[in-house]
DNA sequence: AAGTTTGTTCCGTGACACGGAACAGCTCGG
DNA sequence: CCGAGCTGTTCCGTGTCACGGAACAAACTT
């Protein structure tokens, strides 16, 4: 019962679908009828909403989304340094934190010129194509990195790192730097620099900033992601 | 079964908080057993998490939240301008929808000093006694504002408007400058003033800019606000 | 008008959610 | 030292309610 409601909305995945009732019965593998009974109650309940025949996330899972402890107070101790970061690159700024093998991002502000990228929030890519995830990759200890370069390599584009040497090289360059750098391995045309964020020994997010490939001047944009990051990690140490 | 789930998920409301088995039977009026047994398919299924006898709300609750169409595509069209309003008054941002009788915030930006709002992104409040909710309430329809009118007016501090004439010209007033003020009614110290955002003839949603009394200038704020809130309205009109 | 969708209702069966009771591990305080 | 009061956890018999196949009505396409 909960498991099936759970895979419903679950089903939800891609980016502001609305469903109709056969539809998720075959997505979810569901009988018809079940969906049926399970999406009335997750609609009684405000999970989800119907509007004729077709069905979207609600407003209460919004809401109960917000109040998730480990994001929400990540996000608004990150909020100004974001900000900063933001003001002094007017480039897109991405927070995000690890879970598993993939990366979910936390925020992620810009202006009004928007960039066709992948990351949303909430959403997960994988560690190894993205700067926030090689930043965090980069300072997760050994044993991840391990686990993560026994696998192969999943791509988001052409450029993407599938080569498990090339990501070493990169990983470790990363950690004597302090900083992760991407080249179109998330999307094409958009460059990116990363740098970790620490509560204490362990990197518990990254963030980063992404910019379109013909603005790309690293030299100018690492020391801003480097301060933004240290003044987060600040923060994160002494608040909590 | 799932409205049990639910029950226990919404126990979770206030800020941050993480409760134990016997707390949250206690709160849910369920039985020991019964929310030892879906606490455990929650912490399963991710929607809740648990480290030691101590349970909080799960990352993929975070995730589910964030897929929320109508939330989603509003913040994602909203934010550029929300942050042109905090470049230009470096105040407190808000945006939110009307739900009900209440305003759900859907977004929130600020710089480093943080004022002690009763706002929260995802976190709902009177309609009454908030920028964000006189704003909504100003061009929500008339029989909207007669019903709230017809209730008694709660209050969040002693300069919340309790008195029903007052809010009607406080409204009339909305209406006819298309902006809404709110001193010290929602936080003491703070002031706010806010606009209606439009998607056609209706008010979606409304943003607002928060400042601490000594610093407030509304003739100086109020350009910004509504300048913003134009902008957005008209990029809702041509997107969508 | 026949056929193929859709969403919806009905209903008999059986699994499983339910909660009281009993258990185990802990921290008190006498 | 030991019992009283907590905690989280397990067990189990009862009864319910979730389940899905089948039948339905309505709106399409053909």
């Amino acid at each position: 019962m909960l498991d099936k409601a759970v895979t419903l909305l679950e089903t939800f995945r891609p980016d502001g679908g609305t469903y109709r009732l056969t539809e998720l019965a075959e997505r979810t593998g569901l009988t018809k009828t079940t969906v049926f009974r399970i999406a009335a109650d997750l609609v009684r309940l405000g999970l989800l909403e119907r509007t004729g025949d077709t069905y979207r996330l609600g407003g209460k899972l919004f809401e109960l989304g917000s109040l998730v402890p480990r994001r929400q107070d990540l996000r608004e101790a990150a909020l100004p340094f974001l900000q900063d970061l933001f003001e002094a690159t007017r480039e897109t700024v991405h927070l995000g934190v690890r879970e598993g093998h993939e990366v979910v991002y936390v925020e992620r502000i810009h202006g009004h010129d928007v960039l066709p990228l992948p990351s949303r929030i909430g959403g997960r890519l994988p560690l190894t194509c993205t700067g926030v995830g090689k930043a965090l990759l980069a300072f997760s200890g050994a044993e991840l990195a391990e686990e993560v370069l026994a696998q192969p390599l999943p791509s988001l584009t052409p450029y993407s790192i599938t080569d498990p040497a090339r990501l070493r090289t990169a990983i470790e360059q990363a950690q004597v730097s302090g900083l992760a750098y991407e080249e179109q391995e998330a999307a094409l045309g958009v460059s990116c620099i990363a740098a970790p964020v620490f509560d204490g020994a362990v990197a518990v997010a990254a963030l980063s900033v992404a910019v379109p490939r013909a603005r790309y001047r690293p030299a100018q944009l690492a020391p801003a992601v480097r301060t933004a990051a240290l003044g987060l990690s600040r923060v994160l140490r002494s608040g909590g």
